[in-house]
DNA sequence: TCGCTATACCTCAAAATGTTAGGTATTGTT
DNA sequence: AACAATACCTAACATTTTGAGGTATAGCGA
């Protein structure tokens, strides 16, 4: 049974995109089913978002696209520049801050506490 | 220095304004003025924001609206109503999902050791 | 070989959400 | 008199996400 997104996912997409590419260049597809996989199905980004967001991204110079023919089917590869490491590392801090800040007004423990 | 809201923020004034209401009856303004000064001016939302989602929690049925005129201004203060507990209890649940998920895919320690 | 599933890319219209930049009106302060 | 603070609000725009498609090849079982 798989989840759809919920109303908190603005922006996290593309935070898991480029936090995947940090490690190693994925293509679109490998990339949806490696967010799938990674959290025993309990979030999935749609391909309507994938694509556009990794089209968005190499525009503003964040990845690089390389083409490559396997198996008779077109993947798109895709690697974190150092721009795209840059971005981030400014969006893993704006949500720590942010989700730190949330839940402590939630009533949770503070996440300051972890880490 | 006032924090702008950042991209992590879709669903947050929803889930902050059903929080406070929780505790008590509040009206707009101090409902702004409570969730930045809670933290330290880390987050703030905008007003404009901020009425279009009051209204649209009364029109749900989450919240219930009454005028009330102090020093010749006029407040309207809202009540979460039984529906807006419900509410916020499964947006609560799901803000801990999500950021659980994604922040053990950002490699911080799991938000599942806290609580 | 037919049909289904998986792989692999993509787009468009609509909905939801948030930002920027205003507006009105009263009260308190300088 | 001028200005900040209180207190409400909206409209235009940008961005993000959802829902629902579309194309094409490869592999597998019946």
């Amino acid at each position: 049974m798989r989840r759809t997104n919920s109303d908190f996912m603005t922006g996290v997409p593309e935070l898991l995109i480029l936090k995947l590419l940090i490690s190693r260049d994925m293509y679109g597809y490998e990339i949806a089913r490696e967010i799938e996989s990674a959290n025993g199905e309990g979030l999935s980004i749609s391909e309507a978002i994938l694509y556009p967001t990794l089209h968005s991204l190499e525009k503003r110079g964040c990845l690089k696209a390389k083409r490559k023919t396997v198996n008779g089917r077109t993947r798109v590869y895709y690697s974190a520049t150092k721009s795209g490491r840059v971005r981030l590392n400014s969006m893993m801090a704006e949500w720590q801050r942010i989700t730190s800040i949330v839940s402590e007004m939630l009533g949770r423990r503070a996440d300051a506490s972890i880490r």
